[in-house]
DNA sequence: GTGGTCTAGACCACT
DNA sequence: GTGGTCTAGACCACG
């Protein structure tokens, strides 16, 4: 967790849940951490943590069972995957893109600078 | 101007001029619209316009000659292509290659997207 | 049972067996599920079912005999008809009827929808 | 506002906006009051306000304008409808359909049961 | 024990 | 002034 960025903490969480699904950190199925225990865990307040379960519970990647917990759901690994991929698609990639053509900067600039083991 | 986007409004007003310099829309040593100009073109607050103003003159794209207005510096897009350039190498594009690691997007398929005539 | 439903489980518990016993699926006089066995067949915690039959003993559908169980009451069936009809008329018909005016439906569409095969 | 009622207060106060759209109190374009002067009417905590503002936000029927206010969006109302007439028909409708059928209760009852002035 | 909501009060960025 | 986020601490219903 950085405090000290502009992106919400609860964001942050929310994008570092995806990110461990995505790794196959959280398995499918599962449970996870109670609200109460993540905040401890990441000496963050409960409800910053509550938000972020909310979210992911909107977008199915969570499932709350009633007095117990939440849950990865089933298909969260597929949702997540989706969900990142079609954000890339649809705000990143034109960025890039535009970016390179202001630029000036080519496919093989890029992927040459990517190589660079400073990153 | 997009006023219900998450990007402040000074931002997108700074980001607009870098854009104007680089497309030679803005030359070198021309004067640029006053601030009162600019914010009732834009249909927004002077503040908002003085604050990018101000960033700019910071970053040396901008010249204030007092009681007089704001020029564009003489190594104005030099500087912008360099700031934007660095800005690129050092944020995005590490953002980038992380976000096509655990995508498991390669660079086949960006460009593929890419060629996407929708974006 | 709807787990992930936000009606608490207690009363879908409540609720299902109000609606056998208005289906004649459970008999007035007959003996209900213990507890405990209902509990393990609904996958459900005990407390969650004992609130349940709780509740529906102070209403008067079931009657407890200690050490014995819980058994229909005589008189449930028409019991259980009162409540529903009684909560439908004072409750859910006026929540209705002000809907139906601020969204300007009226009785003729309702019917044409209630016979939509989806529902 | 009704603190004793088991609904939220934020889904009360998005619940209340939605009817007042429908009802032309509030005019689409136009400016909603702030969610400092909306807590106080309210008597009720800015964060409560907040969030029933973003939930409408996300739906579409406020737009905020940065550092100015939340405004009713230009098709706030027909938005408003269709959600209402959207949830209408798919959860209230099948449980009164349910409802009639295990109660017994025929249209013309329900018909006669509305003109009572007592609701 | 679990999550859900609310308050009070604070700090921040933006206009 | 505006909204956005966060904390601390409380109370509640549910299992």
């Amino acid at each position: 967790m950085d405090f000290n960025n502009q992106k919400p903490i609860f964001l942050q969480i929310y994008d570092l849940i995806l990110e461990r699904i995505l790794n196959h950190e959280l398995i499918e199925n599962s449970r996870i951490a109670s609200v109460r225990e993540m905040a401890s865990a990441m000496l963050v307040n409960p409800n910053t943590v509550q938000r972020a379960y909310s979210e992911l519970q909107a977008k199915g990647i969570l499932i709350q069972q009633r007095g117990i917990g939440y849950f990865i759901a089933p298909e969260a690994r597929i949702l997540a995957l989706n969900i990142r991929k079609d954000e890339f698609i649809r705000v990143q990639l034109p960025i890039l893109l535009h970016q390179m053509q202001t630029l000036g900067i080519s496919w093989e600039e890029i992927q040459l600078l990517s190589s660079n083991p400073a990153l």
